[in-house]
DNA sequence: GCCAACGTTGGC
DNA sequence: GCCAACGTTGGC
């Protein structure tokens, strides 16, 4: 089982929408970048845990954990012209993006981005890497634990 | 709102 | 296939 960390703007999809979509599930529709598409269609097995970051917000951070539920499929959204996903070169023969669902599992107390910065344990973490863009990055297993024991901890 | 960093596009 | 121009991301 693999780790990951899955960031989203909460003003379009937050911790607490998942919680409250009905069966607490949502197709994670709308990546559009190459190497992200690579993780959920290659990578992502069913079963695995996601940490939910929010992103372009007032407070960036960890809120939650999601798991995934579901293995590749294309993404719904792509094929939707009234969609801001929607991509005309790509068709149902020949799916162009492709996405997994995941499921709401636990809220966490707030882990801010700064608060992350602070641990020598972390400083390996994708999302912490200057530049760094890619809404899907891979969580090793000891940065998973020891985040697993900060939350024990709060 | 700024701007650094990065990905994508397209002319050559 | 190079690379300049452009668009986007996202923390600050």
């Amino acid at each position: 089982m693999s780790f990951w960390l899955i960031k989203s703007e909460p003003s379009e999809i937050s911790i607490d929408d998942v919680a409250n979509y009905s069966n607490k599930r949502v197709e994670w529709f709308g990546i559009r970048n190459y190497q992200a598409r690579n993780f959920m269609r290659d990578k992502m097995q069913l079963g695995d845990l996601a940490l939910f970051w929010h992103s372009s917000c007032k407070n960036p951070g960890i809120y939650g954990i999601v798991s995934i539920v579901s293995g590749a499929h294309p993404d719904s959204m792509q094929f939707n012209p009234d969609s801001k996903y929607f991509d005309p070169k790509s068709t149902e023969e020949k799916p162009i993006w492709w996405c997994v669902d995941v499921e709401f599992q636990q809220k966490i107390p707030y882990i801010s981005i700064q608060e992350l910065r602070n641990y020598p344990e972390l400083t390996e973490m994708k999302v912490l890497q200057k530049g760094n863009r890619l809404s899907i990055t891979p969580i090793s297993n000891d940065e998973w634990s020891f985040i697993q024991h900060l939350i024990a901890g709060k």
